[in-house]
DNA sequence: CCGACTTTGTACAACGTTGTAGGCAACGTT
DNA sequence: AACGTTGCCTACAACGTTGTACAAAGTCGG
């Protein structure tokens, strides 16, 4: 059976209250009360109902992080940076898989589990600032680029940047057709957009045309995305000498392709891909990618959002810029 | 602001309680009443508090998956599945991460969050079945293979005969020095020694010796231990002609070294996997492996534990098995 | 040894919800 | 007309905790 404050109080001769001010370490309580407060806990095995505690107090100590897909590893990779941020604050993270569709996201957006979190880590694709706008004031944090003068805190990379680099890499190989893998029509497109137009620029500044016939679509970013864009590519005879690819799924799929139609990678087609997950570092050829400061995205995360739960919630949101660095490997540079 | 059931009930004109009638959806409350009562919730888009409710009802309708590390990809696809298995019956899913270590296990065993959570969905490395015993009652659920007469209820699959199979396949295929990479020696290594009783099994059935030698230990498995394993292997002079490995990222971290010492899969050494994650269908080759079942394993984790909590809390435990997959791919048959 | 102040502890109310008990109409039955 | 029955609704208490107000005990300076 579990045990509340009076059980002990009970067994310790003393008040509720008084065990409550030991549980939560207030001064003022007689060393020697405080030890038989504590001796009485510690034989009961008493713990605090979270339930009553939040509702007295209106904190729940829960912060959620809704990301579309778990089993994407970069936000795997993710999750576990923001999980071992917060604890490090003492906060619990619930992760919520919204499945990157609208309607999954307005529900977390509006409050997974209603009143159980305190705030709300969130890394939207469907989702519009406007969506955003009708919250409840649940204090948010916004990862990646979905929206850009939202009316939440943002965290980011510099994306536009980051492709140029990536990109400028893949010319300074001395490649001159250089595809990319990725592109994106919808509203959700954001982190597609961005990419595109670094691509763009580091073609301009490396005084290659732009060939549109050189991009391909993906609408989602998964492997068999990748693959399927590459097959693409590869079937309309452009016949690329690189690719950039959105992020490393999509180009681990492309390295498959590529070795499907006996091609070699970088000797025939470099890739290059972005977010650099654990794969990378481990697949034939291994990945060269832009390598996004996950921990630091996570806990820059956390420390925005727990600002903004104990702090001004009406302060104006801020957009920190986290670094990244560029990561060359196999897939580029050869053995 | 947030709105209460009081302030509903004001702004309908009925009491508090005839607000949490409606709400929950109770029978005596004319239509016409709750028609205005709905009204009102709807205006003031009023979201019940959930911690206030579980306090009442003693059950937070939240239960809890610990896993060891979500960014190994079998653990996050797992996830995802008892993430909407779960949903599906109305429950939300707290997603822990233990790091495989036997402390952090053991606080999220003896209740993440405390009374947060109504139960709890356990993934364990290096948990003892005595660990498990001294929980307060939360109803648990068990995957995998750690404790094999526990407290709680258990998921698991066939571990043996599916290594055996695998094994089989390889033995078929003509190899006759089938190495094994992943053996552990600890207490947390029960799937090891599982799966290695099973290779064993196989060998004797394929009239093939046991040979120590060929047998290399993995601490944890991550991509990084398969790929100091097989480098071991070769270094010692052994030559497999095949490896099965006990999880999925130690084949690819094998296949990267094979690579690497410019060995072809499966011409020079075939490679098989456990787990079938999503990388084996886009690795090069692509990787023959078990696959389990991990929709069905969700699934049944997820009705155990809330027949557990909504049930009878001291029937005997219960171990349900779930069914896996040979799934052969280019890693042993080539292309 | 007294008054003022500090330390230590207590009682009570409140957080927002729901279960229990019961009240008041309206109805049909004797 | 008196009665029990049913349908609809309300008042109150309780879940386990903590903030506020205050009482009791201890300390200190004069």
């Amino acid at each position: 059976m579990r045990h509340r404050l009076k059980d002990v109080a009970e067994k310790a001769g003393v008040s509720v209250k008084t065990v409550s001010n030991v549980v939560n370490g207030y001064q003022h309580v007689r060393p020697t009360t405080r030890a038989r407060v504590e001796e009485a806990i510690a034989e009961l095995n008493y713990r605090p109902n979270l339930s009553a505690r939040n509702l007295r107090k209106g904190r729940t100590g829960v912060i959620a992080l809704a990301v579309p897909e778990l089993d994407i590893p970069y936000f795997a990779e993710l999750a576990r940076h923001v999980v071992v941020a917060a604890a490090e604050q003492g906060w619990t993270v619930l992760i919520d898989q919204t499945g990157g569709s609208r309607e999954q996201e307005r529900v977390a957006a509006s409050g997974i589990g209603d009143h159980l979190i305190d705030g709300l880590i969130f890394s939207p694709l469907a989702l519009t600032a406007e969506d955003l706008t009708g919250l409840d004031g649940t204090p948010t944090v916004l990862l990646g680029e979905r929206v850009d003068h939202g009316p939440a805190d943002h965290v980011m990379i510099d994306n536009v940047a980051a492709a140029r680099e990536i990109t400028t890499h893949l010319a300074g190989l001395g490649r001159r057709r250089i595809a990319a893998i990725g592109s994106q029509r919808t509203v959700e497109g954001a982190s597609a957009r961005l990419r595109l137009a670094g691509y763009r620029a580091a073609l301009t500044d490396a005084g290659l045309g732009y060939d549109e016939r050189l991009v391909a679509p993906a609408p989602v970013w998964h492997r068999a995305d990748g693959a399927a864009a590459m097959r693409d590519l590869l079937a309309s005879g452009v016949r690329p000498d690189a690719v950039f690819c959105f992020n490393d799924t999509l180009a681990l799929g492309a390295l498959r392709v590529l070795h499907e139609h006996g091609l070699r990678a970088p000797d025939d087609v470099a890739v290059a891909g972005f977010d650099d997950i654990e794969d990378g570092r481990f697949s034939i050829p291994t990945l060269s990618t832009i390598a996004p400061d996950k921990e630091r995205i996570g806990r820059l995360a956390v420390e925005l959002l727990v600002g903004r739960i104990e702090g001004d919630r009406e302060a104006p949101p801020r957009t920190v810029t986290a670094p990244y660095r560029l990561e060359l490997r196999e897939s580029t540079l050869g053995r």
